[in-house]
RNA sequence: GCCUACGUAGCUCAGUGGUAGAGCACUUCCUUGGUAAGGAAGAGGUCGCCGGUUCAAUCCCGGCCGUAGGCUCCA
């Protein structure tokens, strides 16, 4: 038998008999290597362990706690899952199973539903498979084999499947006891291998993720290579829930919805409306500083607006229906640009009074569908930190950049680091459906966009099919404490107005010309923006944004007078201050300021009066000792005006 | 919108075919205590809404409303 040679990542080399597989080159290196691998790669293509190795080779093994191990670890999970709900349920039918971050999922045709109880049921037959260590086979077949094989079983949906699959391709299917599989791979050897698994949740899903076919029942589930992994992850889940907006709001007060007002229209509670007033004091000041005009539109329009501006060809689906007033239609806006193309086109424009710049905290509301509405971050009715910039090709970049150094200025402000810069672009496919059909201007202003982004050196990805429908976007992707995505802050190119509204300004020649116009929001809207603050911070807001900012505790009754005095005194500059004088002992008062997460406690007693001084702690940091008030008020009033991040446990 | 689960006091939740309970919060009284819960008493609910079954429904059934998870990451 001839010789091969195995080099591994460190590049040392080995030398076997042709014919080895990558587990019995795990064996020969150790046995506790072989019992953790799960896969492996040969010269760097993902595969099945036990496949023949039959010439030299760059070898990799991977474990179930790499990237790649623990892919093939909850993708394998997932078949084993399908085995036991097909043991189960013989007349459920299989479709897709794959693995996604940290779990997998498998979609079942099944007539009945799963409860929690069938989750048991279905773990306790997979736990039981596991110890049987199955061993898991790789079968290659022709494109009719797999069709004949599966369609003999009644698997339609995986004939589906097969028959897109180009026709000169061969089949790959996992075998593992009676269950059979339509699978790419590759999977762990056998079935002893998946041993720290949990199944998490069942919910409908349907065919093929498009809500015309039918509905599908679908079971989450996630596995790890060790029993801590499996557990840090759940604890993971756990306190993502802690932190989730939609608990934390409540608690602290901060907005509230209710039942007869209407789903995803959110009512803000006076700590709501203070976070609202800083965050709508910093875009005042910024703007300000960018060289915007404060400008305030109506709620309610006319519907040749949206017919001229394209909404109600391309967007009606998000409007308000609408209502009749003296015969005419009228809509609720669910943007403001049209209405901030008539404040341009208010009064003659020249080259002068470009670039023109307006803004405004615009509320809009838009008909999101019932099951979209999440909390905060999805809603009905909303105020944007809206703005529009009207100028020429000339200053188009300038201008782009300035919005973009904006949207940096205010992230380091909120310490957002964790963000995606998305490109959005149009899909070709969709011109006149989806998008206006202007393909020209499509491709033209996506160009410069990218090209702009590409000089600013902004990191960004591209994504075709997600544009608005008058122009290219930049996206900036966020993640809400449970993992949904959401588009936080947008920047987008419209380049339909000049046919649509017919805005114009005087050139230096004098002669006609036709602006183009940036649209952005920073700021998202206070509903998503504050949504993801709370979580961002997990309740814990920097000084400058705290509802509450001083809270001041008197050790007893003697000393509530000197209390109101440091309050007045505080109130006077602006600070934000509550007293807690109810009959309590300090350490009452203080667990109930720290469960309410106010960032300063003031503690006044005798001591303090005498002496004109607070015994100041800060939240989380704990016992700071006696402060003088001047001093004190000096050291607040400095990082609530340079809006300092939050402190930190260090 | 669709699938599934859920809806009991301000909050978190228990409970039963015979008109309801705990803890926290709230109010009052006692206590005046030095860095994460002092004590006592009191008040607080049309058991989401509408209908049906029943002598009797918060509980069983149906409809509606709302909330949650999912419906995107393609063998």
């Amino acid at each position: 038998m001839s010789e091969i040679t195995i080099t591994l990542p460190d590049n040392s080399t080995r030398s076997y008999n042709a014919g080895i597989t990558p587990l019995e080159v795990a064996e020969s290196i150790g046995q506790r290597l072989a019992q953790d691998t799960v896969a492996a790669s040969i010269n760097d293509e993902l595969s099945d362990v036990t496949v023949p190795l039959m010439a030299d080779a760059q070898l990799k093994l991977f474990t179930g706690n790499s990237p790649e191990g623990h892919e093939v670890l909850l993708h394998s999970t997932a078949h084993l899952m399908a085995q036991a709900v097909k043991m189960l349920w013989p007349k459920a039918k299989v479709t897709i199973g794959p693995a996604i971050e940290n779990r997998f999922y498998y979609d079942f045709d099944i007539q009945s539903t799963f409860s929690n109880e069938d989750l048991e049921k279905i773990e306790n037959q997979m736990r039981q498979m596991a110890k049987d260590d199955l061993t898991v086979k790789r079968e290659i077949m022709s494109r009719d084999a797999a069709i004949t094989l599966f369609n003999d079983m009644g698997e339609d949906y995986k004939v589906e499947i097969i028959e897109q699959i180009d026709s000169q391709d061969d089949i790959s299917t996992y075998r593992q006891g009676e269950f059979i599989d339509l699978c790419r791979g590759p999977h762990v050897p056998s079935t002893g291998k998946i041993k720290h698994f949990k199944l998490l949740s069942s919910a409908g899903a349907y065919w093929r993720g498009d809500e015309k076919n039918k509905m599908l029942q679908r079971i989450y589930g996630t596995v790890f290579s060790t029993k801590k992994e499996l557990k840090e992850y759940l604890h993971f889940l756990e306190e993502a829930k802690k932190r989730d907006h939609r608990k934390l709001g409540k608690e602290l007060e901060i907005y509230s919805f209710d039942d007869e007002v209407g789903p995803g229209l959110p009512l803000w509670l006076p700590n709501g409306g203070i976070i609202i007033d800083e965050l709508e004091g910093l875009a005042k000041e910024t703007e300000s500083q960018h060289g915007y005009h404060r400008v305030r539109t109506p709620h309610l329009t006319k519907g040749d607006l949206y017919k001229k501006s394209g909404h109600l060809d391309l967007y009606k689906d998000a409007m308000f229906p609408a209502m009749d007033i003296d015969g005419i239609e009228y809509y609720i806006k669910p943007m403001n640009c049209p209405h901030h193309h008539k404040i341009y086109d208010a009064s003659p424009k020249s080259y002068r009074d470009l670039p023109y710049r307006i803004s405004e905290y615009g509320t809009c509301y838009r008909y999101e569908k019932s099951g979209q509405l999440f909390g905060l971050m999805r809603v009905r009715s909303m105020q944007m930190n809206d703005a529009h910039i009207y100028c020429s090709e000339d200053d188009f970049e300038t201008e782009f950049m300035d919005v973009c150094q904006m949207y940096l200025k205010y992230f380091k402000i909120f310490g957002i680091e964790k963000y995606e810069m998305r490109l959005s672009l149009h899909d070709p496919v969709e011109l006149g459906k989806k998008y206006i059909n202007e393909p020209e201007l499509w491709d033209q202003t996506e160009v410069v966009v990218r090209d702009t982004l590409k000089k600013g050196n902004i990191n960004f990805v591209e994504i075709p099919g997600e544009a608005a429908f008058y122009g290219p976007k930049i996206d900036v992707q966020v993640w809400s404490a449970i993992g949904k995505e959401f588009t936080l802050a947008t920047n987008q190119v419209d380049f339909a107005i000049p046919k649509r509204f017919n805005l114009t300004y005087t050139d230096e020649s004098g002669s006609e010309q036709t602006p183009l116009c940036i649209h952005r929001a920073p700021l998202s809207t206070h509903e998503r923006f504050i949504g993801f603050l709370i979580e961002h911070y997990g309740g814990d807001f920097p000084l400058w944004l705290s509802p509450i900012q001083v809270a001041i505790l008197p050790i007893s009754e003697k000393t509530l007078t000197y209390a109101q005095s440091v309050k007045s005194i505080m109130e006077k500059t602006g600070i934000r201050v509550k007293i807690d004088d109810r009959s309590e002992k300090i350490g009452a008062k203080i667990r109930q300021a720290e469960l309410k997460k106010i960032p300063v406690m003031a503690i006044v007693g005798e001591k303090e009066a005498e002496e004109k001084t607070v015994s100041l702690r800060r939240r989380i940091i704990g016992d700071q000792g006696a402060v003088h008030i001047k001093q004190l008020l000096e050291s607040l009033n400095s990082e609530i005006k340079k809006r300092s991040l939050p402190h930190r446990e260090s």
